[in-house]
DNA sequence: TAAGTGATCTCT
DNA sequence: GAGATCACTTAA
């Protein structure tokens, strides 16, 4: 079942947790769909988020933060790496989810390289149109299988914001069943 | 531990 | 326009 967009309209911590286990859809250019479960996400929540782009307001590279939830938010960073995130909450509350493994590829860059995701789909909602949308494939997440830490690389974000648990990733991935 | 890489943002 | 920074990765 592909994930609607009311699925994402809610709350960004609410959210980030029921990602895990989800599966990441895309359809490369030969027509083959790849899916793969997501494993690992960080929330970034609100312009008072200091370790969140939307922290300073908008710009026109996170516009995309500021729509309604069910879009894709992608930036590139370190003149390399392209950042997968999907837009969740309300119009005009910026907030995203960076995903940031799927399972057998961990970490953001590595993902979006693996998986040919770059910009052209930023704005773009999540849906089988576009290319790149999230399904839901039955698999049951018990609570015990989900550990939280601070969000990586954003030391920036000073001492508050830098430490909050907004980071979920999945464990004992054996004890999850489909 | 540090370099690589270029878009983006914050000052001049 | 210039300079600093950056939601990362890899090789050492």
């Amino acid at each position: 079942m592909v994930l609607r967009a009311d699925f994402y309209q809610r709350p960004a911590l609410v959210v980030a947790r029921e990602l895990l286990g989800k599966f990441l859809v895309v359809r490369k250019k030969n027509g083959r769909v790849v899916a793969k479960m997501i494993t690992e996400v960080e929330a970034y929540d609100g312009i008072r988020d200091k370790a969140s782009h939307a922290s300073r307001g908008k710009t026109a590279r996170n516009a995309a933060m500021f729509e309604a939830g069910g879009i894709w938010y992608v930036y590139f960073v370190y003149g390399m790496y392209e950042m997968l995130n999907v837009v969740v909450g309300r119009k005009d509350y910026p907030a995203a989810l960076l995903i940031r493994g799927v399972e057998g590829v961990h970490g953001p860059g590595k993902l979006t390289k693996t998986l040919g995701i770059t910009r052209r789909f930023n704005g773009l909602p999540a849906s089988r149109v576009t290319g790149l949308w999230i399904e839901d494939r039955g698999v049951r997440v018990p609570r015990s299988a989900i550990k939280t830490s601070p969000r990586i690389g954003v030391a920036y974000a000073g001492p508050v914001w830098s430490k909050k648990h907004y980071r979920f990733f999945l464990v004992r991935h054996d004890s999850i069943r489909t």
